[in-house]
RNA sequence: GGCGAAGUAGCUCAGUUGGCUAGAGCAUGCGGCUCAUAACCGCAGUGUCCGGGGUUCGACUCCCCGCUUCGCCA
């Protein structure tokens, strides 16, 4: 039974740093399979929110001079630009600290109290007196009980695995102010998720197919070994929801941070004539979640158990994928493998890392393994090689031989769908191709990407192999009709391609469509090899090949330096950027490039368009002999010969990997000498002090571009 | 420690309920083609399927033991 809509949530990205490509595991395959159901007629809204709350954000907020508010604008503002760039598009992306969710939250608590889910208890908690507040677990630090290491969290050692509680730690210090706590105690709300009827709950929802295998064996094993209730309330100070009839006591961001997903939805819901009924106790609407392996506790234990305390929609699927590891092993920032997703978006297109990541997502729990020379291998070898390579040698013969336009197939379109031959007739092909697409429809549906990767190549390779075989350079002389025909054939699997692909690389698949003519707006295999008739758009180079000397400059850019705990992502530190964002406007998409200074004067657009911008290719590009930061670069400006241009980035960029660059040129600044070399114009760049980054136009224009 | 995953060609991996001679890509070698982004097409090899037992007419596949690697653990 097809549901009206499937609801898909992935977790909510803790607002407080910066995404890296681990988070995007996530985000992307959440949006694939959204854009898969999509285009395949299943109406499904992908949602998602930042998780706002709790210590650790109003510590940071603290220590940055900041309203937690402000700061989590911020970063709101970064998550949004780096999704953008990731093409994760999600149908709503709110935040846990909104007023729909305040409602929610309040709505759940008093549902979950009138039905005596709920129990007040008193606690020990640990007390720092002269920061006058309670400690959470990992702001109590000291010696670990077993095996004596220093310096450990209050929740587990790192260095034995021991788990315990902050009062068994030898030592204790506050990790704010250093002094030793004291045990006080506080009464909190505890969920009864030990009852017998959570419990029978639980062990049903674990067999209601909702999990995969292994991992509702491994929920089981903690079912089994005993639940204990779950504690719902913080003390305050906390960034959090205030519980009403609780002073002084929050709402644990657990219990709150979850009920985004109903939030953010019915947001969603409100621009779509849909109401909270319709969307979490209809049977029309199906939740799907996405979450990795370590949040599995809470979204199959407490969630479902809350979810059905208060009758609210189960989900239908929790769906767990493994963690990222790169090179095989854990993400590192001293190796540089700790990539945040803005680092990678500046230094390759973010499609790479959607199709490496499509090539290697399974139904399973298993962890991925991002090795950087197989994302090059994958991207140069398949994508480029096989897939773009395809469109460029159809798409150039036909305008460059046969005036661009495609004939007709000696077969009608709804002939493919039977089964294949097996004799390589233009029409087995053509059935090949198509039961390819039924495969990979099949494989969207049950998250099977690696495998719709594998049958893309398929695809491709039946297309080359028979512009090989057919030789339409050959029929060109005796028959040009002949040549017609096999191109046509061609730009017909580079329409499945395109239509296959788009799940995975979008911007790849729509431009793809663009070069044959025709847009695609859905995924349906009996909608193929209809492109007859008709003229050809015009060609554009659908991917680059990565050279292994970017990857390393990204990873090196990624490494820790010493004395600077947490790099900045990108071009804009999140903190220095919240400075400028209003406080109490959490859903303002805060500038990405705000920096602290104050705004300048105001200026005219007459003043502005003094400005000569245009975009410039970068031909040549030397370090300048005794200096430490300026290049000497030759720029293609679409004037008959090169602007020589001095530009203050040696420090960030090595000369090298400029060349083929587009940048942006302030093409009629009065020329200048530096360092005894005159400088016609300047080259555009961000620039925070700590980091800097070249402004580059999204697509390749070409050089003499204007800016306005 | 508990739970889980993995171990197959030089490298990366596929192998759905046991069943012909264990497959693909990359790399290597040879040949072809020129429309295409040094691309594309064809041909050719190579394997203690981690080790040891067991079930079976038959095991890469199922069971047990062990080894190694990796991940997760409120």
């Amino acid at each position: 039974m097809t549901p009206e809509r499937i609801l898909l949530t992935a977790a909510l990205p803790y607002a407080n740093g910066s995404l890296h490509l681990g988070h995007m595991v996530e985000y992307c395959q959440a949006d694939m399979y959204a854009r898969a159901l999509n285009r395949l007629g299943q109406k499904t809204i992908y949602i998602c929110a930042n998780d706002a709350h709790g210590t650790p954000i109003e510590l940071n907020a603290r220590k940055a001079g900041l309203a937690p508010e402000a700061m989590v604008a911020a970063v709101h503002a970064e998550h949004r630009r780096d999704f953008e760039r990731f093409d994760v598009a999600f149908d709503h992306f709110s935040s846990t600290h909104s007023d729909a969710n305040r409602e929610v939250v309040r709505a759940v608590y008093e549902s979950l109290r009138a039905k005596g889910h709920l129990e007040d208890r008193e606690v020990d908690g640990t007390w720092c007196d002269r920061d006058q507040r309670f400690l959470p677990d990992r702001f109590v630090k000291g010696i670990c009980p077993r095996c004596g290491a220093a310096d450990q969290y209050g929740d587990v050692c790192e260095a034995c695995k021991a788990t315990y509680s902050p009062t068994d730690l030898k030592e204790p210090r506050c990790a704010l102010c250093g002094e030793p706590p004291v045990i006080k105690k506080s009464t909190h709300v505890f969920f009864k998720l030990s009852a017998p009827d959570n419990v029978a709950f639980l062990r049903r929802f674990i067999d209601s197919g909702a999990l995969q295998d292994d991992v509702a064996n491994y929920v089981r094993g903690w079912i089994e070994g005993g639940l204990k209730d779950w504690c719902i309330s913080r003390d305050g100070p906390y960034f959090g929801f205030p519980i009403a009839d609780r002073p002084n006591k929050f709402f644990y961001v657990w219990m709150d941070a979850p009920l985004g997903y109903v939030a953010s939805s019915v947001e969603w819901g409100r621009e779509h004539a849909l109401g909270f009924e319709d969307l979490w106790r209809s049977p029309a609407t199906r939740i799907e979640h996405l979450i990795g392996k370590d949040i599995v506790y809470f979204h199959t234990l407490f969630w479902p158990a809350v979810l059905n305390a208060v009758g609210y929609t189960l989900p239908s699927r929790v769906h767990v994928h493994g963690m990222l590891t790169v090179n095989g092993e854990k993400m590192s920032k001293t190796r540089g493998t700790f990539i945040n997703a803005a680092t990678f978006a500046a230094h390759l297109d973010p499609q790479a890392l959607r199709y490496y990541y499509a090539s290697k997502y399974g139904a399973e729990s298993n962890d991925l393994d991002l090795a950087m020379d197989d994302l090059i291998f994958k991207v140069n070898g398949e994508l480029v090689n096989k897939h773009a390579n395809l469109f460029s040698r159809v798409s150039q013969f036909l305008s460059q031989k046969l005036d661009n336009r495609l004939g007709d197939l000696p077969f009608a379109a709804a002939l493919t769908l039977a089964e294949p031959t097996g004799d390589g007739t233009m029409l087995d092909l053509a059935r090949r191709v198509t039961r390819a697409c039924r495969r990979m429809e099949d494989f969207y549906r049950g998250r099977e990407l690696s495998q719709v990767v594998r049958e893309l190549g398929v695809v491709a390779d039946i297309g080359n192999e028979f512009m090989q075989t057919a030789k339409p350079w050959d029929q060109l002389k005796t028959d040009p009709e002949a040549a017609r025909l096999t191109c046509t054939f061609v730009a017909n699997v580079c329409e499945a391609l395109a239509m296959y692909l788009w799940p995975i690389i979008p911007r790849f698949a729509t431009a793809g469509a663009r070069i044959l003519g025709r847009p695609i707006d859905r995924m349906d295999r009996t909608a193929l090899f209809g492109l007859r008739n008709r003229p050809l758009g015009t060609f554009e180079r659908l991917f680059d090949r990565i050279d292994k000397k970017t990857t390393d400059k990204m990873i090196e850019a990624s490494k820790d330096s010493l004395g600077s705990p947490k790099a900045a992502p990108g071009c804009a530190p999140a903190v220095a950027a919240a400075a400028a964002v209003p406080i109490g406007a959490p859903h303002e998409v805060a500038p990405a490039t705000a920096v602290v200074a104050a705004p300048k004067a105001e200026i005219e657009i007459d003043q502005f368009r003094t400005l000569d911008l245009r975009v410039g290719k970068i031909a040549k590009a030397e370090a300048l002999p005794k200096s430490k930061k300026l290049l000497r670069l030759e720029i293609d400006l679409g004037e008959p010969t090169l602007r020589q241009v001095v530009a203050g980035i040696a420090h960030v960029y090595a000369p090298d990997a400029l060349v083929g660059t587009r940048v942006i040129v302030v093409a009629n600044l009065k020329p200048a000498k530096l360092f005894g070399v005159t400088s016609h114009g300047m080259v555009l760049a961000a620039n925070s002090g700590a980091k800097l980054c070249l402004l580059r136009p999204e697509h390749e224009l070409p050089p003499g571009t204007p800016v306005s």
